[in-house]
RNA sequence: GGCGUCGUAGCCAAGUGGCUAAGGCAGUGGAUUGCAAAUCCAUUAUGCGCGGGUUCGACUCCCGCCGACGCCUCCA
């Protein structure tokens, strides 16, 4: 197990060496969706860099059990429910479902529970009589509120101050001690969902279920608590006093937050900043489903999952992504340098990159030039990989992580360049098992990513892919015809009748490859 | 008003108190090719928003300014 991992903690504003509560065992909590809409794209955020961190733990020696909370109670909820005539259970069913999916699209599988707030009523209830009897909430009017005078510790992770808060307003404001106050229990009114409580029928506040849960999940000290910037305050703050209030102890040893994304181009310069009631109808280039976002799985559709994957940890967690089409397109330019290298090492082993043959070891034949380019490239593939490790152990730094693969392609391809490969006369064993042992550094790496998996869509979504790959393999076959004829007008009349439909013909030394951008 | 983040080549984006400031996209030259595509090689920031300061030395630390942005209200 490494112990070289550092992780930037929100509450401490700096990079901690990385230690868990439990040896060798991680909990890791992150805030989920409330399900009432269509996820957006920078919903994915978190869940693919937690995806991403779970596996380099895993990978690290730890076992890791990651939570992921589905907030299927709230204002909104029961609005949608309203408004389309449906109960609220099955708008969150729905919503869930996309969600679900979209997650799968993107290769977030190494989820361990998803629990519902739902079906954690129970839990909820007795977290809040807890807190009652420890005299940090109280009932007021069928409603109850954390009192955060109580807390002297209140808002050091967000860091504000007790005085400095404005509170929710509206209905609840006259029934709390003070502004600042939040719910834990909100009485319902005449036709909402509600559960009975003691303080009458009811549902939690949206704090109080992760509190909750992640007792339940992870107990009352876990290590790694996540989720998006914007969570931070109120939400994140609320959980945190809810918790260690109750427990009298810490809730989470590191708080990480990924910071947001934003529309590429548009508004970008809006002059004027820091006055709320100027700004209020300001142009914003925020993604938020408030604004109308959404639309994820028709864009993966389009897209792949992969690209967005990958374009997504092309950035550092914690920054601003800028998300548009050209930055996308951009990612998928990038990765398919990758898809490339791994049909070609398909093409020229036979084998299939991910099912991961191994190529038995082979004597050498004496060839000092091929040995000498052998050594060279395991050296370059040993010393990436090793950077690679060090980027990841320094706050999970995808980004830094992804420039070694790059290097690390280019490394391979040079040396099926430099012993030319690509010629099936010159392709010995001795040089397709240092190829295939090179590669496997990179299926290695790539798994920590989550990248090269499994293998990209190339044909169109119709499912015939054995159509397109036999009319394709038909063309080329016409256009090698027209080619040993020297009828070249004829080859480029198909290569760029081909081009048009977004089909790349690739001349090898032995036969045409083609590629659909 | 309070709290906080950011400003690195045409674009995207890592990074470090001191060797030649990663990588990608786009571009340019070359190898290769019937021509391409792909791949490889070479090349593209004497400088990291601006002005000061600390230091033997700062892009990296501190202060000020300018600019972009987030939270303080539902939000991943």
């Amino acid at each position: 197990m490494t112990n070289t991992i550092r992780i930037y903690n929100t509450l401490t504003r700096q990079k901690e060496p990385f230690e868990t509560v439990e040896p060798g065992k991680v909990g890791m909590y992150l805030c989920g969706p409330t399900v009432y809409a269509e996820a957006h794209i920078g919903h994915m955020v978190g869940p693919v860099i937690f995806d991403t961190i779970k596996r380099y733990l895993v990978y690290s020696g730890y076992e890791v059990n990651w939570v992921v909370n589905i907030t299927d109670v709230d204002d909104k909820l029961i609005a949608s429910s309203r408004k389309r005539g449906i109960p609220m259970s099955q708008v969150a069913t729905e919503m869930t479902m996309d969600y679900l999916s979209n997650l799968q699209s993107l290769g977030v599988d190494q989820i361990n529970s998803m629990p519902r707030a739902t079906d954690n009523m129970g839990e909820i209830i007795t977290f809040i009589e807890e807190l009652i009897e420890k005299g940090f909430a109280y009932a007021s009017g069928g409603d109850v509120f954390f009192d955060v005078t109580k807390d002297c510790d209140y808002g050091q992770l967000s860091n504000r101050s007790v005085e400095d808060q404005q509170g929710e307003g509206g209905g609840a404001a006259a029934k709390k001690k003070s502004a600042g106050d939040f719910a834990l229990w909100k009485s319902a009114k005449d036709d909402e969902p509600s559960w009975k409580s003691p303080w009458g029928q009811g549902r939690p506040g949206w704090h109080i279920e992760c509190s909750a849960m992640s007792r339940v999940e992870l107990g009352e000290t876990f290590d790694i608590h996540g989720g998006g910037l914007d969570l931070m305050f109120p939400h994140h703050e609320n959980e945190l006093a809810q918790s260690r209030c109750c427990h009298d102890k810490p809730m989470v040893k590191y708080w990480m937050h990924n910071g947001l994304m934003q529309r590429e181009g548009a508004a970008a310069k809006l002059g004027g900043k820091s006055d709320r009631a100027e700004n209020a109808d300001a142009a914003s280039n925020k993604i938020s489903r408030s604004a109308g976002d959404g639309g994820l799985a028709q864009l993966i559709e389009e897209q792949t999952g992969d690209r967005i994957r990958f374009f997504l940890l092309r950035s550092q967690y914690r920054s601003t992504i800028l998300f548009g089409d050209n930055a996308l397109a951009e990612a998928g330019q990038a990765l398919s340098t990758f898809y490339r290298l791994i049909e070609r090492y398909d093409r020229l082993s036979g084998h299939s990159f991910y099912f991961g043959t191994e190529y038995a070891k082979t004597r050498a034949t004496g060839d000092q030039e091929l040995a000498d380019a052998s050594g060279e490239l395991m050296e370059a593939v040993a010393a990436k990989r090793s950077v690679f490790l060090e980027k990841m152990d320094d706050d999970f730094n995808t980004a830094g992580a992804v420039s070694e693969l790059f290097e690390m392609a280019r490394s391979i391809n040079r040396f099926i360049e430099s012993e030319d490969l690509e010629d099936s006369k010159k392709r010995g064993d001795e040089a397709m098992s240092t190829l295939a042992s090179a590669m496997s550094v990179l299926r290695e790496l790539g798994a920590i990513l989550g990248l090269f998996i499994k293998k990209p869509k190339t044909a169109g979504g119709d499912g015939s892919e054995d159509t397109v790959e036999g009319l394709l393999q038909l063309l080329i076959k016409l256009r090698a015809d027209a080619r040993a004829h020297k009828d070249f007008a004829t080859s480029d009349t198909i290569r760029d009748g081909l081009a048009a439909l977004d089909i790349t013909l690739q001349d090898l030394k032995e036969g045409t490859s083609w590629e659909k951008s």
